[in-house]
DNA sequence: TAGACCCAATCC
DNA sequence: GATTGGGTCTAC
């Protein structure tokens, strides 16, 4: 066989290296488009994606010649078969081209981490086994407090699986230093919980309504608007029915598996046998066995996060987001993707249609369906006609509102919550803050205890007496005296969920209480069993962060108690009002989703401001009105498309030199057909010694700014010390 | 992205 | 004179 040529993208995902490299092949293995290779480069032997293949009858030297630089061979191909369909490389093509990543990260994004295109595949396990942790030597002498944190946690727990702790260099280090040790159990690849087959159920008027005006209209993106409770997941579950008579596949995206697995529960029961689950906490091989089974095209329905959109599907008749609105659906890495507008993308390939349910649409996605880009659906009615909850709004400012019993918790929420326990219902107290003091300072000297990595207030963590930064993960073990004057009197100022079980057990000592926020939720199987506990009335008392807001659904949970409204309302992000009102709705939304009636009462300083008071009156679209007109005066998404780029660097001066420059050139470049925001510090600054600045850009012409951004990037990106960072309809800048 | 390479600072 | 550290360069 002669020489094949080769062209092939190296696995390093940066755009400089963004681009095709030239290799041969002499041996005569299969080698063809989407395989993947090993092959050297600058000395190192990496992973290779094939793009192209041809053959030639030239000789090496005379290629040499042709190209003009000293070509490799390639040293092996890896796959037997292409990893990815001709739609999902086109697919890959487009996200590239539109978020202006690294084609080789999208690639990456797509694939399970066993089938990726990258070094890191050798390590990926073929045949799995469970590891268990056990504490050794239980010594904590000389250890960090992470690692203090993390043995605590695993002596005190009975079985604890090394794939559940978040932590892995940390249980490295402990391993190695002999404080913990392994169990192997031979595991279990991949059981889906088995259901009982359940029938179909009876829809409503209203639900007909929208699966008949879904099924028979021919335009491509739905918007389902439905009110919390109003029977969502029975629609899709008729509609994905239609389509699977119809021999079409399925894709159900939903935000977060582990929190909400009545979704993947309910499409199992329906369609046994023909569903698979991906999401982020199967294992490697798990994922593996997953993908294939999908590819094989063994399961035609896939339920799973936002990842699965990539799911190697044929045929899809229709992509399912559930709660769109949903911030997981935004990846925050490269290649920065939305699941969204990838399954619009995806779905045009198919001609499938797309449809988004949420009870709190974001702005973006209900702008389109008032334009009629979107075909707009609505549920306006709760399932068991039962109203919503009956919401009062309770202004802490006002001193009538408190008194000296407790001044986290209003005289009427006590009232509530006590009315509530006498019946033996059930009650969520949200406080989207976890921990139990948001600061805590030296009643002497006013020293503040602060993050050395980036400068904000340490949490106080009292279940490990700990002191944490929730911005950068940094922790410490909380000193007994201040270590500037030495004094033992600390001021804690601030409250978290922590510090709010703590007030519900001093002031209703007979109630029993279970938190959930991401301290608690280490251990991945926590969350689902704290759930399962609530449901089953195991406690009266839920306490958490936005992880208790969504999609739960507790019958007998009658009243929701919102402990501070505020939160993140003041953050410096156009979507902070959208986030606090989704939030707030949402977890409203748990309250009387049974047959008694609901209760809610939101606590707040700023009782006028429009995203609580909407929020109360469970009014998304005056809330969506008053949204709008804000935007449209400060000229935000959806009036406008936005990027941002960040720009960080070691060294402060060329950081703010370049952001400087950068800014200039885009000025220039945008001329009046963008505005240019900054560039500005962001919240964080200086962080992990880095320096930051953030320019936002507002643009209506996408093309030409993409034209700008190309060239900009181009422009920097390759210069020393600096980081450049650019990301197209960013979520946080 | 990450090894090679270059230069300067630093050590004994 | 050897070793270390940092910054820059470049890949097929």
């Amino acid at each position: 066989m002669g020489i094949r040529i080769v062209e092939l993208l190296i696995e390093y995902s940066t755009l400089s290296l963004n681009r095709p490299f030239t290799y041969i092949y002499l041996k005569d293995k299969l080698i063809d488009r989407g395989f993947r290779v090993l092959v050297e480069f600058n000395n190192r032997k990496i992973v290779g994606y094939v793009l192209k293949v041809e053959a030639t009858n030239k000789t090496k030297e005379q290629l040499q010649e042709d190209y003009g630089f000293k070509i490799n061979e390639i040293i092996d191909v890896i796959d037997n078969a292409s990893l990815l369909d001709d739609n999902l490389l086109e697919l890959a093509d487009i996200i590239s081209n539109y978020y202006l990543a690294p084609k080789i990260a999208v690639l990456q994004a797509m694939l399970p981490p066993s089938l990726r295109p990258a070094k890191s595949f050798f390590k990926a396990p073929k045949i799995a086994y469970d590891q268990y942790l056990i504490v050794k030597d239980i010594n904590e002498e000389g250890l960090s407090p992470k690692q203090i944190e993390i043995l605590r946690f695993i002596a005190g727990e009975e079985k604890v699986l090394k794939k559940e702790i978040k932590s892995i260099s940390v249980v490295k280090k402990l391993l190695d230093l002999g404080k913990l040790d392994i169990v192997y159990k031979e595991k279990n690849r991949l059981e889906l919980p088995s259901f009982e087959y359940s029938e179909p159920k009876i829809l409503n008027n209203e639900q007909k309504k929208v699966v008949q005006q879904f099924l028979s209209s021919d335009e491509q993106v739905y918007l389902l608007q439905g009110v919390t409770g109003s029977g969502k997941t029975e629609v899709y579950l008729h509609i994905c029915d239609e389509y699977l008579k119809q021999n079409k596949t399925i894709l159900m995206l939903v935000p977060e598996i582990s929190l909400t697995p009545i979704m993947s529960e309910n499409f199992i029961r329906r369609f046994k046998g023909q569903v698979a689950i991906l999401h982020s906490e199967l294992t490697p091989a798990e994922k593996y066995d997953e993908y294939r089974r999908i590819a094989r095209g063994e399961a035609k329905v896939v339920v799973g996060v936002r990842s699965a959109i990539f799911a190697p599907l044929k045929d899809i008749g229709v992509i399912i987001l559930d709660e769109e609105h949903t911030e997981s659906y935004k990846q925050d890495t490269t290649p920065f993707y939305h699941a969204r507008e990838v399954a619009i993308f995806r779905a045009k390939q198919y001609g499938a249609k797309v449809l988004l349910g949420s009870a709190t649409p974001s702005l973006e996605s209900r702008a389109r369906a008032q334009k009629g880009i979107y075909h707009f659906l609505r549920l306006d009615k709760r399932i068991n006609e039962q109203i919503l909850p009956l919401t009062t709004v309770v202004n802490m400012l006002d001193y009538h509102n408190i008194d000296r019993d407790s001044y986290i918790f209003s005289k009427k929420l006590r009232e509530e919550i006590q009315l509530c326990l006498s019946k033996k219902e059930q009650i969520i107290l949200l406080i989207n803050r976890r921990g139990f003091s948001t600061s805590i300072s030296c009643r002497k000297c006013g020293h503040v205890f602060k993050c050395p990595n980036c400068g904000i207030a340490l949490t106080y963590h009292q279940k490990d007496n700990m002191l944490k930064c929730h911005h950068c993960n940094y922790m410490e073990l909380m000193s007994d005296e201040c270590p500037e004057c030495g004094s033992t009197q600390f001021l804690k100022t601030g409250f978290g969920t922590e510090r709010i079980d703590d007030e519900i057990h001093r002031l209703f000592p007979d109630a029993k209480t279970l938190r959930l926020d991401s301290d608690t939720a280490k251990i991945r199987t926590k969350i689902q069993s704290t759930v399962e506990a609530f449901r089953q009335h195991k406690a009266d008392i839920l306490i958490g962060t936005q992880m208790i807001a969504k999609g739960h659904d507790f019958p007998n949970v009658t009243l929701v108690g919102i402990v501070l409204a505020d939160i993140g309302l003041t953050m410096p992000n156009y979507r902070s009002a959208e986030r606090v009102f989704q939030l707030i709705t949402q977890a409203i939304g748990r309250s009387g989703r049974g047959d008694k009636k609901g209760r809610a009462i939101i606590q707040t300083y700023t009782p006028s401001h429009y995203a609580i008071t909407m929020a109360a009156r469970q009014n998304y679209d005056l809330f969506y009105k008053q949204e709008m007109q804000i935007r449209k005066s400060q000229y935000y998404p959806p009036y406008c498309f936005m990027a941002s780029i960040n720009i960080s660097s070691a060294n402060e001066e060329i950081c703010i030199e370049t952001a400087y420059t950068c800014a200039m050139d885009l000025k220039q470049q945008f001329s009046n057909e963008g505005e240019i925001i900054g560039p500005s510090a962001p919240y964080i600054s200086f962080l992990n010694g880095k320096y930051t600045r953030v320019i936002l850009i507002k643009y209506k012409n996408n093309e030409l700014a993409m034209n700008i951004f190309k060239k900009v990037i181009e422009s920097t990106s390759h210069k020393s010390q600096i980081k450049v960072e650019l990301k197209i309809d960013p979520y946080d800048f």
